[in-house]
RNA sequence: GCCGCGUUGGUCAAGGGGUUAAGACGCAUCCCUUUCACGGAUGAAUCACGGGUUCGAUUCCCGUACGCGGUACCA
């Protein structure tokens, strides 16, 4: 068992988005089978037809691959243990399922929903807010356990609508030794007899991971604390179905928590606090909303997976940039945290601000140019990667750059006067007047021919340099922001410079 | 209700019987810069509570409180 070959997977339902806790799970998968030489498989978990959704699966993937945390075997890509989709594995549950009910583990049960609502609705008590279908009530229940064999026998050869639900011991304990909690015990007596194959014939959760996790020979599950609860029911199934000795080791992963409140983080406190919550845009087809993801609204991939990786993890030294290739080293399961995080938007713009200050222009530029071309500019990359690197200390995402350097696609349409009228005078005028044909003849118009000349003419006329700094950057600029003028200037170019200083003369003496 | 998992500054967190209880984000002040940012310096701010055990508990044990998760023919 020690030496069994690591292989992790990670299986979302093709439901919606991906979010945050979703694609750290993916991380840490991803990390877990890297670090040992492992595989990584992503199956679709759709035995659910009612929630399914179009196009989930492809976000998916594209999701993925837009981290770079690419799984090894999927739909995507096969693989020896396909096919990757409960969906179409469906014929190779019901004989599992069968087995228990042979064996004694599971039965049958022909309740209609009806029959269950009133049986809640029955034994529903202010203690009790959520019975259960357990060992208490089975016996009054319509199921094999209860009915005669021959009642049960002919129930089935009439197609009676049934499910085949767990027996859960009533008083037994389950433990297990979790990766990152330690020791964890469960009484079956409070757990209820899930339904592992359900009346349209395809597997629950419940089966499904566990034969699925079973055939494609799983050693090490990642999954949400939100899974804990029902790890009883997995283990339980490992054991009766017979393979114990072959079940993976658990990893139950802290929650990532609303940044305000209560509550697990959901697309809702995204939407209302104003930060994204999917890796990438998602526009569901069934509600036609549309929701903002990461990507596009600025992240870089590698920031947004250390962020990730940083949220229940660390590395015990302090650092909190990691490479990728530096995350598949140094994770361990041991520390990972045991409670929840709460989610930090400004901790996650800090991060990328990281990343975006040492990415490079040229990548930048071309992350950028949808974003031109929706404010109908036209530039060659290697103008908006210069431009770029000028800006982009200044900014927390990718698509912030825009607003630190529009003035460099566009002459100002309006200024901030007030900034400089107060000190504007005729001498100054008289100096940006004469600059602008210093200019004119400048033959080097590079930064240090432009300062140059800046001070030579201002020392001339007896002004300070600083002084005429600011009403210089607001003539370029429009406002009080942007990289250092004279760079600004030389991005410009002569003309252009020229041109902004004649421009923005007579609205400073209006 | 029941079951499970948690609880170190506002947030992420290190630490783990004796420490001035790291560091990061954010915040504040200052320096740099006649824009903004970066950078630098400084500062405010933390061991949920109550019992044990111990010479000594933030650290170990037990309770309590609080939070979260689960309690579906959803995953």
């Amino acid at each position: 068992m020690e030496h069994k070959k690591v292989r992790v997977r990670f299986a979302p339902s093709p439901t919606g988005g991906l979010h945050l806790g979703g694609m750290r799970t993916v991380l840490f998968n991803y990390l877990y089978a890297r670090q040992h030489k492992g595989d990584f498989v992503l199956r679709i978990e759709d035995t659910d037809q009612t929630r399914y959704v179009a196009g989930a699966e492809e976000y998916i993937l594209e999701c993925l691959r837009w981290c770079g945390l690419e799984a090894d075997e999927g739909p995507h890509a096969g693989g020896p243990y396909g096919p990757y989709r409960q969906s179409e594995r469906k014929d190779m549950y019901r004989q599992y399922a069968e087995q228990l009910v042979k064996d004694g583990y599971a039965y049958y049960a022909f309740d209609t929903p009806e029959e269950l609502d009133a049986m809640r609705a029955r034994l529903k008590t202010d203690d009790n807010p959520s019975p259960q279908y357990n060992h208490i009530v089975r016996p009054h229940m319509r199921n094999s356990l209860r009915l005669l064999p021959e009642e049960t026998a002919q129930l089935l050869a009439a197609g009676t609508p049934h499910v085949i639900r767990i027996k859960m011991p009533a008083s037994e304990e389950v433990a297990f030794t979790d990766m990152i909690r330690g020791e964890v015990q469960f009484n079956t007596g409070t757990v209820d007899d899930k339904v592992l194959l359900k009346a349209d014939g395809m597997p629950t959760y419940h089966l499904a991971v566990v034969v699925d996790d079973y055939l494609m020979k799983i050693s090490h599950v990642f999954r949400g604390e939100e899974w804990l609860p029902s790890a009883p029911v997995h283990i339980l199934l490992w054991r009766y179905l017979g393979w114990e000795e072959q079940m993976p080791q658990w990893a139950h992963l802290p929650l990532i928590l609303r940044p305000d409140g209560n509550g697990k983080l959901s697309k809702r406190d995204g939407d209302r606090l104003g930060f994204p919550v999917y890796a990438m845009n998602w526009n569901d087809p069934r509600s036609g909303e549309f929701t903002k993801g990461f990507r596009e609204m600025g992240y870089l991939p590698e920031a947004f997976i250390n962020m990730l990786a940083m949220l229940g993890w660390n590395d015990g030294t302090g650092q909190e940039l990691f490479t990728l290739d530096e995350l598949v080293e140094k994770f361990s399961v041991s520390r990972v945290h045991h409670a929840g995080a709460r989610f930090n938007i400004e901790k996650a713009n800090w991060f990328n601000h990281q990343y975006l200050v040492k990415a490079d222009n040229r990548r930048l530029a071309q992350l950028l140019m949808p974003l031109l071309q929706e404010k109908g500019v036209q530039a060659s990359e290697e103008y908006v990667a210069n431009i770029a690197g000028m800006v982009k200390e200044r900014c927390n995402l990718v698509n912030e750059i825009w607003d630190h350097s529009f003035f460099f696609f566009q002459q100002p349409e309006t200024y901030d006067t007030a900034a400089v009228k107060p000190k504007w005078n005729a001498d100054k005028r008289q100096f940006f007047l004469e600059w602008g044909s210093v200019l004119e003849t400048l033959s080097d118009f590079s930064l240090a021919g432009i300062e140059d000349s800046f001070k030579q003419l201002a020392t001339s006329m007896n002004m300070k340099v600083g002084e005429l700094q600011l009403p210089l950057r607001i003539m370029l600029c429009g406002g009080k922001f942007g990289p250092p003028v004279f760079n600004i200037a030389e991005m410009l170019g002569k003309h252009e410079t020229i041109a902004r200083i004649m421009k923005a003369v007579p609205v400073f003496d209006a």
